[in-house]
DNA sequence: TTTTAATATTGCAATATTACGATATTAAAA
DNA sequence: TTTTAATATCGTAATATTGCAATATTAAAA
């Protein structure tokens, strides 16, 4: 099928899933880690720097937004990209509360 | 196309990219919660919890192995899932160092 | 031994994802 | 105004993922 039975989970279970899934190329995690790095807001040297033909990126880019990760802001004919913090800890936060309360165990 | 350009990325960028991935499916994450709360380690049920077909829940098994989340031992004809807590407090903290070095931002 | 129960594997159909060229769109620069 | 540069969107091909029925496999139970 290729089809996810999102109706079959809860709320917790589908956007954990979520967050996971955006976070789960190697594209976007080196997005992340170069918007970050960068002093300046002006992005997308990423094209140049990452690779992959500005319409890959801009594809990826779009999906951090999805999931609110990544804010845009237009600065005339250019895009300045950057975390957006609070949702960066918040999604944080979700992730290592599910690792704490699921790693108990009994082997 | 459908293929990811691994050989441009370096390892951590993938190797996180592949963690998030196999966390990045609903019933993935609801089989490692379910593990986690059984006292006895005697799962499948599963198939009746979860609410896919055996079939696919052994595939996701499969996946949450292949990262070395989940342990399998045999016991007779049942199999005993178990995380393997040492693997699993590995991942956490590669995903926080990641997440701890990558907030950093401008804006 | 034969049967049964638990799990894995195979094969396949439906859908999703990745990547990119081509083509918009839009705002500054010329 | 025309051109140019930065970005987004569309269409499409290639590949991956999800899910399941059917079929192995294997070990205990009968």
């Amino acid at each position: 099928m290729g089809i996810t039975k999102t109706q079959i989970f809860n709320e917790e279970q589908n956007d954990l899933a979520q967050f996971f899934k955006v976070l789960g190329h190697p594209a976007r995690v080196a997005i992340l880690q170069y918007v970050s790095n960068q002093n300046a807001c002006i992005c997308n040297d990423l094209v140049e720097e990452i690779g992959l033909a500005q319409a890959t990126i801009s594809q990826h880019l779009k999906e951090l937004k999805s999931i609110g990760l990544l804010n845009g802001e237009i600065e005339g004919k250019k895009m300045c990209y950057c975390i957006n913090v609070e949702r960066w800890e918040t999604i944080q936060n979700q992730l290592n509360n599910f690792f704490n309360k699921t790693k108990s165990n009994c082997c």
